[in-house]
DNA sequence: ATAGGGTTAG
């Protein structure tokens, strides 16, 4: 920056708040503050305004509300408090990556060896109701209702102006109350906001509109929508809609879905890819795939929306809930085409197709393909773009297509996959897995009658199948008889990561 | 694409 005769000030430095925010670099964003001091750069509320929403994005209440009460108690060691307390949780585990150290150490060359004595604020700060409002969101986000009404009341009895509630502090106790599913207390809140001049605006109906939706209140729901238009003069738009539409497949009334999407665009509302997108999930959901299809084609033809991934993936989901597996491959085959790479959700939806299918052939397929892709290639990193993006699993899909692995009896991909979930943080369902097995393959294996050939070819499916039980902590033949079939033994007697064990098994013999 | 409190699809 200096190179070009730029010098930084007080928003470059915002920036880098929510840069390392964005990062997940939390103890780096007491060390942006004494950077701005350090530098003699004016500070402004925004700076702690942001900082505030990083503690509170980070989910440390603790130091967003250390900071807010420092403020209000006119203390300029904020740094060395905000250090103090990021000192006890201190942790580099999930402090972001590695690889930007150097990026960060560049742009912050004070955290590496910061001063001995933090430096003080120039001047005090008082919190204003932006920043209480935020600390206030802090409280929603952990579901902390009453903590949220009580600083609505602490705002409201402030001395100063700036620290008063307005439309937007309102707007989060609503919300708050929506997602604890007290409609009756927010259209308190609603009416409150009314009575003291304060009015709602578009969000505040908005959230409202959805909690009735979540509620499965949609004639509540359609009735504000009308009250919000004809008494408090505001008009609907395409996001109030698109909560309506989502609130019609929650009671399974694709149909209504549909009646309010052409009720918006007849209003002259334009839908977006969500009004789209959601529309098109009633269709999927409502085992109408080809319905899907047709708003997708239209979405394709609306200059003023382009088509995403989310929308792909509705239109897989539409054929997989109807286990219809050669449509949906066509389906990614043609998103492929078109330049989208597949991720979790279609994965998800497929394997989900596939169970629905009993095809546990695809399955092999897919596994392979997902296998490939969650491998993190680092010399291919450089060179080729044309290689897709790594795939991060989730439970949903490991555990759909271990699922089906297990049932049809392919026990050295079951292995592959659990050995997946294990090394992506994701516990493997053991216990179902247990069931199923015993369920449908306890007793194989057990013909005597087979000719010798047969048992020749079924050895290695066998030896799977043993290293699948040892896994399962099922009686094997490594341990023979003495094995209690008792659930926790096997949880409680192997330690060693998975794959070191199953490997180490299967080369036993 | 790039600071600044509250809402919508997978």
């Amino acid at each position: 920056m200096h190179e070009f005769g730029a010098k930084p000030d007080g928003l470059t430095y915002n920036v880098m708040i929510k840069l390392c925010a964005r990062a997940s670099r939390k103890h780096l964003l007491v060390f942006v503050l004494e950077r701005i001091l350090e530098m003699g750069i004016t500070l402004c509320m925004t700076t702690f305004q942001s900082l505030v929403a990083a503690y509170v994005g980070f989910g440390d209440l603790e130091i967003a509300e250390s900071i807010v009460q420092a403020m209000r108690e006119g203390r300029r060691d904020l740094c060395k408090i905000i250090r103090e307390l990021d000192l006890e949780d201190y942790s580099s585990e999930n402090e972001g990556d590695d690889d930007d150290d150097e990026v960060f150490e560049k742009l912050l060359p004070n955290s590496i060896n910061p001063s001995s004595e933090p430096p003080l604020l120039p001047k005090t700060f008082a919190p204003n109701s932006r920043i209480y409002t935020t600390l206030m969101k802090g409280y929603m986000n952990e579901g902390r209702v009453s903590d949220t009404v009580r600083m609505l009341g602490a705002m409201r009895r402030q001395e100063d102006d700036a620290s008063h509630p307005d439309h937007v502090t309102y707007t989060t106790v609503v919300s708050a109350l929506v997602k604890a599913g007290s409609m009756d207390r927010a259209r308190q809140v609603l009416a409150e906001m009314t009575r003291i001049g304060v009015p709602a605006n578009r969000i505040t109906y908005n959230i409202l509109l959805k909690g009735y939706c979540q509620q499965l209140q949609i004639d509540k729901a359609k009735e504000l929508l009308r009250e919000m238009a004809d008494d408090a003069k505001i008009e609907p738009d395409v996001v109030s809609y698109n909560i309506l539409i989502d609130g019609f497949i929650l009671i399974d009334d694709s149909a209504g879905a549909l009646t309010f999407f052409n009720e918006m665009r007849a209003r002259g509302i334009a839908p977006t890819k969500i009004s789209y997108t959601t529309l098109m999930k009633a269709f999927a959901l409502s085992s109408q795939p080809k319905l899907a299809n047709k708003v997708f084609d239209e979405m394709l033809r609306d200059p003023r929306v382009k088509v995403d991934i989310v929308a792909w993936n509705m239109l897989v989901e539409g054929y997989c809930r109807m286990g219809l597996v050669e449509e949906a491959k066509r389906i990614i085959e043609r998103m492929k085409e078109n330049g989208f790479y597949p991720n979790v959700a279609t994965y998800g939806s497929l394997a989900n197709g596939i169970s629905l299918a009993r095809k546990p052939g695809e399955a092999l397929l897919l596994w392979k393909e997902i296998k490939e892709r969650c491998e993190v290639k680092k010399e291919g990193v450089n060179a080729d773009s044309d290689l897709p993006p790594p795939l991060k699993p989730d439970e949903e899909l490991l555990d759909a297509l271990a699922d089906i692995c297990v049932r049809a009896a392919f026990f050295r991909k079951a292995l592959e996959i659990v050995a997946c979930m294990e090394e992506h943080g994701i516990p493997p369902n053991k216990t179902k897995y247990k069931k199923i097995y015993v369920e449908m393959h306890s007793r194989m294996f057990t013909s005597k009658h087979a000719s010798q050939a047969r048992q020749d070819r079924r050895r290695e499916r066998k030896r799977a199948a043993e290293a699948f039980k040892f896994w399962l902590g099922l009686p094997n033949s490594y341990y023979g008889s003495e094995w209690r079939l008792d659930p926790m033994d096997g949880d409680e007697y192997i330690t060693a990561t998975l794959k070191e064990r199953f490997y180490t098994v299967l080369t036993i013999q």
